[in-house]
RNA sequence: GGGAGUGUAGCUCAGUCGGUAGAGCAGCGGCCUUUUAAGCCGUAGGUCCAGGGUUCGAGUCCCUGCGCUCCCA
């Protein structure tokens, strides 16, 4: 990669050797601060508001009653004085009056500095800033000529200097490496990323609220363990020195909230990261956040329930922070769709949308057989050998009945064939669908729900069954969890449990499109520079 | 894993048929006390992702690799 300011120096490349001439521009005009005997890094600062409060604080009469009499005897000026620190995004210099726009995650605010009423060394501070560096003013607001809310400058002092160029001042920074790869660029380059992360915060501690309203207790359960269990995906591995063990990074935290059920908690959630091992795309980040929950005495249809409610308050939350409507069937708009979340969610069965939408029985292995054949949907494997029956259903139900899907009426799909759910409990009156129900929103999978199991034989032969499928490179992360049997020996009470994607929910909410705009630091592959050397490990 | 696109100044982007590397913003030197992407005059800034090939000549064409984006599995 070519040498610019955006690549952080490394220890084998010193600051002298490598200095862009921008860069070194701005440490020479970080002087000026020092010159004038302030610190170009700042100090603590006391009485800040936000640029937003500021703004919100201009007083109309007190305004006009200085502007016509302001120069009279002994005349009071009643204009409010903030005092406010933000990143300069736009500079106008006019000679002796500067016009400064600032920026800080609560909005943008005007700055004036004029030569006759800023006092030394503010002057001389506003003529030596740059771009992008974080400055702390004072003064009472007032209306321009033009009418827009400005602080007229008493002061300025330095809150630190901005070393490296920042991104153009009207285009911004749209390079997508750049913006994962700087978040911190991005943030105030980019306002709507900072105003895409305050929504995700909101969001997730409304769902905590609202949890524990309904009387969950949440927990923390272990992300490093000694089996990856929960989930079917390939864990990363890592090591621990002190034990001489491996461990893996957690796919799932659901055997540890069951045991917690065993324990006698009546019902549990985790909101924490999960992590594996697999593909990076639009959907899928390495690391990503789950809420899992767990009902006691309850079942698939109580956590569907809860999903449905908390989805349609989050979704309401976010609209109305929005200004849009949000009671009735609202929606929030999720490129090119309006996602209704206030009417009640729809429901379908897996079989009956399977038969409407490809006119045979999914039991009706014939009919299956040459429909598979005719769609040319897969029904072999990489060996040229049939596939069971249920996988072509499968198959064909993914590729062609749930496309169909209203993708703008969040859908939940039931009555899963119990042959493609392997670990699920099957249906008490029909044992070839189980018991687990999919909301589907946008045409993304966003949450499972399941009725336990709770029967530790069941659950243990259903382990057997699934160690006896698995190929050479899975039997060495997999493994029979012991434990677990034998917590479900000990009695865990019926339940419903549920796991919603955090991230697929967010971008739902606040219309991104992929899951690296609702991750702050979503995984990138490490520049040369910044890779560790090689471990013998 | 497959396909498509893309990589040029700090940023955002042009670069025609293969013929001297371009613009805007940012920067630097001036002027300017009501600007809104301020304006005006002047000025500097390049490993065209990397390596190889074709050619008198490659940012441009070909090959290989790498990064990133999008789509598909």
């Amino acid at each position: 990669m070519t040498e610019s300011p955006h690549t952080p120096p490394t220890p084998e490349t010193p600051h002298d050797q490598t200095m862009h001439p921008l860069e070194a521009q701005r440490r020479a005009n970080r002087e000026a601060a020092v010159s004038a005997g302030l610190n170009p890094y700042g100090v603590r600062v006391d009485g800040l508001v936000t640029l937003a409060e500021a703004g919100s604080r201009y007083d109309e009469g007190a305004d006009q009653d200085q502007k016509a009499n302001g120069k009279a005897e002994g005349f009071a000026d009643r204009r409010p004085v903030v005092k406010v620190a933000g990143r300069v995004m736009l500079l106008r210099d006019n000679g002796k009056l500067l016009w400064i726009n600032l920026r800080d995650a609560s909005g943008d605010l005007q700055v004036a500095v004029s030569q006759r009423d800023c006092a030394e060394p503010g002057f001389a501070i506003a003529k030596s800033i740059d771009m992008g560096d974080i400055v702390v003013a004072e003064g009472p607001l007032t209306k321009t000529k033009t009418g827009e809310v400005t602080v007229w400058a008493t002061s300025i002092v330095p809150g630190a200097k901005c070393l490296v160029p920042p991104p153009e001042k009207h285009a911004g920074l749209s390079d997508h490496e750049l913006r994962y790869r700087m978040r911190y660029v991005d943030m105030w380059a980019n306002p709507e990323t900072t105003r895409v992360f305050q929504l995700r915060s909101r969001i997730v501690s409304l769902l905590r609220r609202l949890l524990d309203g309904l009387g969950y207790m949440e927990v923390e359960t272990p992300m490093l363990q000694t089996l990856a269990g929960g989930a079917a995906a390939r864990p990363f591995k890592t090591h621990m020195n002190a034990l001489d063990i491996s461990l893996f990074m957690r796919i799932a935290p659901e055997l540890y909230l069951k045991r917690l059920l065993v324990g006698g908690l009546p019902r549990v959630y985790e909101i924490n990261r999960n992590f594996r091992n697999e593909g990076l795309d639009a959907r899928h980040n390495p690391e990503f956040t789950m809420l899992e929950l767990y009902h006691a005495f309850g079942d698939m249809e109580t956590v569907m329930g809860v999903t449905e409610s908390l989805t349609r308050e989050a979704a309401a939350a976010v609209a109305k922070e929005q200004g849009l409507p949000h009671s009735g069937a609202f929606t929030l708009p999720f490129g090119e769709l309006a996602i209704d979340y206030g009417s009640p969610f729809m429901r379908v069965r897996y079989g009956d949308l399977f038969e409407r939408v490809l006119g045979v029985k999914m039991s009706d292995r014939g009919a299956v057989a040459r429909l598979a054949a005719e769609k040319r949907v897969k029904a072999k494997d990489e060996k040229g050998i049939a596939l069971d029956h249920w996988l072509i259903v499968n198959n064909l139900f993914e590729e062609l009945a749930e496309p169909t899907l209203d993708h703008a009426r969040p859908t939940f799909i039931t009555h899963y064939p119990s042959a493609i759910s392997p670990l699920t409990r099957p249906n008490r009156e029909d044992p070839t669908v189980a018991d687990r129900a999919d909301l589907f929103i946008g045409g993304m999978e966003i949450a499972p729900h399941y009725t336990e199991l709770n029967d530790p034989d069941v659950q243990a032969s259903k382990f057997k069954e699934q160690l006896a499928g698995l190929d050479d490179e899975e039997s060495t992360f997999r493994n029979f969890d012991e434990d677990f049997v034998n917590a479900l020996k000990v009695g865990m009470p019926p339940a419903g449990g549920m796991g919603l994607g955090i991230d697929r929910l967010v971008m739902l909410l606040t219309n991104q499109r992929t899951i690296r705009d609702v991750v702050l630091f979503p995984l990138m592959r490490p520049l040369e520079s910044q890779q560790d050397a090689p471990t013998d490990a």
